[in-house]
DNA sequence: CCAGAGGTTGACTCCGGGTACACCACATTC
DNA sequence: GAATGTGGTGTACCCGGAGTCAACCTCTGG
């Protein structure tokens, strides 16, 4: 009987909490009521809320990356091009959930708009992350501009999220999808599909 | 000399933090001390914080509406087309400013995601008034399906103020203008402009 | 055996939202 | 000329959340 640490516990039950209802909004006692724990004990973990935020965000960023990751692999096959098609498939099974409250990480950033804040850079991290892993397949599936297609599908992943976030357009990835494969077709040449 | 009434400069000068620092973030005492004013005259023009949010959200919507309207509207001539790309050069001026803090309406869906709250229901409205204005545009443009058009703009203009707000891409409004181009163009034909 | 990690209880400070009460000054109205 | 309403003031207060502190417990490994 392996217990799961209770450092786990805190960044997972805190984590849900925060996604459900806001950074500010969740008090130190709402999770420390459902983890089981006491505030001393808490204060042992972590020095304060704002660092269990940081350390929430690192952690998520890491798990989402891994989880796109594989998702983007599986239904791309090892095509590139289709593995940036694959992007917005995610987002469209995502958005399909009754508990999407939008982006985690881009929730943080408006909760915590200063720059300097140690948890909007732990934010910013993630979409750099995504930027990153979005321009290399572009570059595998031989974009002329790999920047700048990143930078539209990058826009378009954002919009896409925010605008379901907003509740306007439940079909919002659908919307994005079809605009992405308009963008890559033009910016990779409407046939070839390369590794 | 007729003094600025009490409740208007409230809205302003909370508004304006609000932006800067976030719903959550900024005290009560704060907004009192800028306006100069006690706590107990708050509370007989507001029944509470979140009542002035909701007053905050609704005269700022309708203020911003009017400003996006009349920019569009002299940028735009009296062609419906170009006026619907005037509002992505609306978006690159506003991004130019070093003020910017996001989207006060998306800002406020995050900071107060249940969809019951009043805030909540305040900072949607904007959203469908955009909505609606540009989904008017679209169809005097003679749109194709102006409904599809208008969600693909909806989903640019958000997508460009969450990207341009994540920090990733400072251009993020040129970015969404290439694209808008693009859609407008085959939604309404290539040549045609008409009022 | 002892140190250290993880835990407990309880009392405490400070701050923010919100309330209650008593009071003041001025303009309008009966 | 008194009454009333509006927009203020000041002070004292309650509650809940973040964070601190001190004293103590228990299990585990060197």
């Amino acid at each position: 009987m392996t217990q799961v640490p209770t450092r786990e516990r805190l960044l997972d039950a805190a984590g849900d909490l925060f996604y459900k209802h806001g950074f500010q909004a969740v008090g130190l006692d709402q999770i420390l009521d459902t983890v089981g724990i006491t505030k001393t004990a808490f204060y042992k973990h972590f020095a304060s809320k704002d660092d269990l935020i940081v350390a929430i965000l690192d952690h998520r960023d890491q798990r989402e990356m891994e989880e796109w990751m594989a998702y983007i692999r599986i239904r791309g096959r090892d095509d590139a091009r289709r593995q940036l098609e694959a992007l917005f498939e995610l987002l469209d099974d995502w958005f399909k959930n009754p508990e999407f409250r939008g982006c985690l990480f881009l929730n943080a950033l408006t909760e915590f708009p200063s720059e300097n804040d140690p948890i909007n850079r732990a934010a910013r991290k993630h979409g750099e992350h995504l930027a990153a892993a979005v321009m290399e397949l572009a570059s595998h599936a031989g974009a002329a501009e790999p920047g700048a297609l990143t930078e539209q599908l990058m826009l378009l992943v954002t919009g896409a999220i925010a605008s379901r976030h907003r509740g306007g357009d439940l079909d919002a990835a659908k919307t994005a999808e079809a605009m992405a494969k308009v963008l890559i077709s033009s910016a990779c040449g409407p046939a070839a599909r390369r590794r």
